[in-house]
DNA sequence: GTGAAAGCGCTAACAC
DNA sequence: GTGTTAGCGCTTTCAC
């Protein structure tokens, strides 16, 4: 023991887990770390997973297929205790690897209904529902939307989904021009504005599907010298940082990341003890008024 | 061969490193992984490594040392092949520790002249004399500064070292109260310009150590009614996306954090190779006009 | 060429 | 309790 202390000896992980067969490491896979939504996930997994003495290992998938492929390949031969996967491609290849591989997996950012992996995720449509209908209450009528990429079912189509669902049950059309896609990122949101801005009419609100393209789609408005909520009024979703960052601060859909991960990192604990876990955990979420949405007003001033 | 393919066999990696000493895999510790600074710099770092077949194990700091020290124990013992280490306390522990654990490091966002350690920078104080110096060339006078914390020497001290220097060599004084210390979070930012702005002197520029900080302090003059850039210029530190994504457009250093990545993973390679590496790496600044800095006339007019 | 054996650093199972 | 040994799944070496 002594000489233990003497010699500066270290124990070499890699034996122990040969023997063990367990490293203490959990795969994460993401497609875009820069991207604030998945650096708070990230963040979530990690406040949880770390009391319960697992690491992380990080795979960024930069949303190409090959590399997706590649990391759940990966996480196998490095012998990962269990993996987390957020906002991945799901064509029958990955699907093949993950039947093989066995290793204890929770998916977020995606439902599996035909599958047997615990997901985690908000109900999207109805979170959109809730928005729109937000904005409705608050007496708009042409109100136009930011979706996701629509290959992307949860946050793509279905924020999309209810926001129609929305428009239909309170009996409003959508005009022509009203719908634009965007693929998450400011710039894709500031031209779809820019799309939407040359229909027939004008919508008085926007709902955006993510609060960074909200933003793009505010500054749109700002550069045009449109105002927000005065003008219009936009609504986003995910209630990131940079919403309450913006100025007007930005109404949005609480839809915390962190919370994400935290749920998720529990579910792949339990798994790690075979303990019994959710097939589809469904994080709550809340709208939060900020200033970016106004009341409509019929025969509104322009001052 | 065939075998093979049937049964789907799939190597082992623990028990490949085990025999070969090598993990291939790179320790990266941060202290906030929501900071988009750092999210940059792991997207820099990975999209070096990743061509290399090296994988990325993640360590969230917190800024607690504790965790910085625990992580720092856990490389070795997973035997990873290498690490980058971002803005950690540097205290005579992690000295001790990283003197015993031998294995190849880069660190970034810290000089550490009394060592052997390859770092990669940028001159701070260099970069702050020149943002500052464009500022006096704008004919500002007036000029406050919101720094980092001071215990971070390159980041929080060296910024406000070359603000220092800057006004000095042009004769200006500064006045009581124009000095004040942020955190890096746009909170602290808000709040130290409010600081600021209840000095006898109210400034007519204020340079700002970061980007998010800069974002902070314009919505504080925002809130107040204070117009950016013609009541008050605001210079930031980084150019971060959100630089780009504010309104005004954040006039700024661009001091690129997934270069700075992509300078450390290489550095790191070079090491790994047992090529001859170069000390102390400076990654070049230069400054980014945008909006949000204005010329300052004498009597400027009222609107 | 192809095949057998040693050993990486640890843990677990056994003997004493 | 303390000491010895087998073996985790690979790579490397050495014999054939």
């Amino acid at each position: 023991m002594r000489i233990v202390a003497e010699t500066g000896f270290q124990p070499n992980a890699i034996a122990r887990s040969l023997v063990n067969k367990e490293t203490r490491i959990i795969g994460v896979m993401v497609p875009d770390i820069s991207n604030n939504f998945f650096s708070s996930l990230i963040n979530g997994i990690d406040s949880i997973i770390h009391e319960w003495n697992y690491s992380l290992f990080l795979a960024i998938s930069d949303e190409e297929v090959e590399k997706e492929l590649k990391y759940l390949r990966l996480f196998k031969e490095k012998q990962l205790d269990g993996m987390i996967v957020a906002s991945i491609h799901f064509l029958e290849q990955h699907k093949h690897i993950l039947a093989e591989n066995q290793i204890p997996l929770v998916v977020t950012g995606h439902d599996l209904p035909e599958f047997d992996i615990p997901t985690v995720n908000v109900n999207n449509v109805q979170a959109a529902y809730d928005a729109v209908s937000y904005l409705i209450a608050q007496g708009h009528r042409h109100i136009a939307c930011i979706s996701g990429p629509l290959w992307d079912p949860p946050c793509g189509l279905d924020r999309l989904g209810g926001y129609r669902k929305a428009m239909r049950a309170h009996g409003i059309p959508i005009p022509d021009g009203f719908m634009a896609e965007g693929d998450f990122t400011a710039e894709s949101a500031y031209e779809a504005m820019g799309r939407i801005f040359q229909a027939q009419q004008r919508p008085t609100a926007v709902f955006v599907a993510s609060d960074l393209m909200a933003v793009g789609a505010m500054n749109y408005l700002h550069d045009q010298g449109i105002r927000v909520p005065e003008d219009v009024s936009v609504m986003g979703f995910d209630n990131l940082e940079i919403a309450s960052l913006a100025r007007p601060m930005l109404t949005t859909v609480h839809n915390d990341p962190f919370m994400y991960g935290k749920a998720a990192g529990e579910q792949l604990l339990k798994m790690l003890r075979n303990e019994p876990v959710e097939r589809r955990s469904v994080v709550p979420h809340r709208l939060v008024i900020r200033k970016s949405v106004s009341a409509y007003e019929k025969n509104r001033t322009k001052e």
